[in-house]
DNA sequence: TAACCTATCCCCGAAAAACAGGATATTTAC
DNA sequence: GTAAATATCCTGTTTTTCGGGGATAGGTTA
């Protein structure tokens, strides 16, 4: 029986890609695809494949919601993300939310079909390079951020100092340090400069 | 006399996908695939397109880079910039470098089609898309940084402080700190934290 | 209940950055 | 060849950050 997979993305030349990649293969059964979120779900509802590859930037909607969702409503239903990025952030998430594999755009098209075939059988498939960059980022992760931290962050990024971030949450500058220091704590960061960049790249602003 | 294609992606599933939707084009060869600047060169050495396809984040040499070289040597060569977003910053950035034209990765068959045939008359083209952005967007755009001034960016968002940047780079404090205070006027930052958000935001860091 | 997390507040001193001026060579561009 | 851009250096003062501490109070949870 072939499997049949479904795909959302919302960039057209990739889907097309993707089908182009698969469709010679008698094992393998395109379903059809999907742009949004949205018209993902309404096709989930009527059919329902064995393998979903996910872009994980999706507008409005993102990857790392839709594939929760699908886990849980279609829990048959394998995912692989796809990524131009290996940002292990991404990576983590997705697993976090029930994904089973993680190809990156630039993947061969033997890459892409063992992923498929991989998942299929109910086992996990990573990108050669996403295997790669796990191992060599595998120190820092996302850190968990308390609500507060989250807001002083925020107003760093914006460019107001201590005194004003004081006075925009009325809390003494005192308090305003404190959180400071713990975030430069938890992103093992020297200074401020540091600790916006790793905040960007980890997509916590 | 049909319009030569080349395409130079580093994502082997957009590679197939734009191959899928121009091979059934009549008036449209296609010459073949690149996936990094120093091969497109190559093959160009032997071999010139009417129309060149470009991502513009490239592993190693960029984009933008490789266009600026490849009017430079083949001015028959028309550029069309492809790219997964719509920031105005790349888009100004490949035109600036002799771009023709300027096509998201989500546009549909006729959108590219329509690209490529305009182009190769010489004329612009840009994504439906893309002009909104760029109309959308008009107010900041994206400042131009000497050399000097790209590699004190890096290092301070690597954390490091003006003394050590000094160090590293055999220079005075002094400079230091006057490259950072430009740094911060071209960028329009109250300080660092900001600064940094907005480099990182511009894909400048 | 005791341990833990979160949020709040405080002190100190050294280091660094921000602000405000100005100055001088060397390229680069027109 | 002249003007503009770039890179370099200087002297100040004021503000902010950074790195140590430590303390209290409320909520959660094991």
């Amino acid at each position: 029986m072939a499997i049949k997979t479904f795909i959302v993305d919302d960039h057209y030349m990739v889907i097309e890609g993707i089908r182009s990649l698969l469709q010679n293969e008698k094992d393998i059964e395109w379903l059809g695809h999907a742009m949004n979120a949205a018209s993902c779900l309404a096709f989930l509802h009527n059919q329902v494949p064995d393998v979903l590859l996910m872009d994980i930037n999706l507008p409005g909607k993102s990857g790392i919601d839709l594939c929760r969702e699908v886990r849980e409503k279609y829990p048959s239903v394998f995912v692989i993300g796809l990524s131009t990025f290996n940002q292990q952030s991404f990576i983590e998430k997705m697993m976090e939310h029930g994904a089973s594999g993680y190809v990156l755009k630039n993947a061969t098209q033997a890459e892409l079909m063992e992923a498929v075939r991989t998942v299929a059988r109910g086992k996990s498939y990573f990108s050669h390079e996403a295997v790669l960059s796990l191992k060599k980022n595998a120190g820092p992760g996302i850190p968990v951020l308390t609500r507060r931290e989250k807001e002083v962050l925020g107003l760093i990024g914006d460019g107001y100092t201590n005194n004003e971030i004081a006075s925009k949450l009325f809390i003494s500058v005192a308090t305003v340090d404190t959180h400071r220091k713990n975030l430069l704590t938890k992103f093992d960061a020297r200074n401020i400069a540091s600790l916006i960049k790793a905040a960007m790249q980890k997509q916590l602003l």
